[in-house]
DNA sequence: ACGGTCATGTGACCAAGTCTCATCACTGCC
DNA sequence: GGCAGTGATGAGACTTGGTCACATGACCGT
């Protein structure tokens, strides 16, 4: 067909985030953006399992990389370092280009409670996927899931500053101070007793 | 129509949790739902928003004890213990009629990715909502969200080993057990030095 | 040239979700 | 007793997301 057009899934995932920019999520059909694309219906479910994963095309690879980020890690690392660690390989990856791309993208998704839908899950398997990397260094469950809910807190909180425009630091450096900022308010929580709070015992 | 049957939505959630079990979320259509509850697929539309929504029904009441609860603690209460008290509040409602239909439903919802999509929204809006409610009692946000995290967590552990059958504990004291668990985990991750670990400064 | 593979186009099909209109029971009012 | 209003339902058409089987045309190695 035609000539080898390459990147027809990076055609698609641009014809989807201006037609989703300008008319809406729920108004864009698939066929719609097919057609931008120069491409047909068959092929953008062939590119992508559902209209909504185009949005969220290359998360997968930052499940990855946090995980051998915290595996990665040096054995003396304790889970937040670890943490910290690779949070900091993470952000390092992104580009301006994802920079520019952020700031429609989070609307788009903010005005749709289907792809808040699907954020939520991707949010939960980077944290999932964080933990389990955490287990494996024995970093015992409740700890492990706690860290990584620290960490991939720090990750999209550090994102958001990250898109909001007249910051002049990088956006491992936010994810640094996202973290610490959640580690300072961890400490600050323990700090109380440790649960003096109503509630009868078990009988 | 007929006699006015009462509880057409409690008809519709039963036959769909029966479906689901029997033949599996993906392999039951909802015209074959609203049959076994004597309705049509319309009425099955007018009670939820989506096929999804029918197993999720109820979870909303959730979200407001929850929020409900944190703003009842007293003034001097810890951001944890007044998630300790809404917890407890929460769990306490909960019916044996709730632990029996339990398995079924994680059963379905754990080999379903779109079911997992829907709770793992629920769960966001949950935290989201406790997280609401602590900074409405002057939390700093940081704080606030980590607490409503570990809030939430707990409720889903001991959620999970409520249904799990041979316990002899109560919900609420599964769930504090687990709030506490946390709450030692969290501990230990801030013992350690606050952010040593590596990672550039910010040029 | 020839056969294989890969991306794509084509068209049919099913099920989810929306919408409009008709129907019937119950309620309250005259 | 009859009559309009309300509310839940049924009926059926329609759009769209998502799947599938099959055909086509370009590229690659032999």
């Amino acid at each position: 067909m035609g000539r080898w057009e390459p990147n027809a899934r990076l055609r698609l995932v641009r014809a989807a985030i201006d037609l989703f920019a300008e008319q809406g999520y729920g108004s864009t059909t698939v066929p719609e953006i097919a057609e931008r694309a120069a491409l047909t219906r068959a092929t953008f479910f062939r590119h992508f399992p559902d209209k909504r994963e185009v949005l969220f095309a290359g998360q997968q690879v930052h499940t990855a990389l946090l995980a051998d980020g915290i595996a990665a890690a040096p054995r003396t690392a304790t889970p937040v370092e670890a943490v910290a660690g690779a949070l900091d390989a993470l952000t390092s990856t992104f580009t301006p280009d994802q920079r520019e791309f952020g700031p429609r993208l989070r609307a788009v998704i903010a005005g749709t409670p289907e792809l808040q839908e699907r954020a939520a899950f991707k949010r939960a398997g980077l944290a999932a996927a964080t933990a389990a990397a955490l287990r494996e260094r024995g970093v015992p469950d409740a700890a492990a899931c706690l860290a990584a809910e620290m960490g991939v807190h720090a990750f999209y909180r550090a994102f958001d500053r990250w898109l909001e425009a007249p910051y002049r630091e990088t956006f491992p450096a936010l994810a640094r101070h996202a973290l610490d900022e959640l580690h300072a308010a961890a400490a600050a929580l323990v700090s109380g007793p440790p649960s003096a709070g109503p509630g009868r015992p078990a009988p």
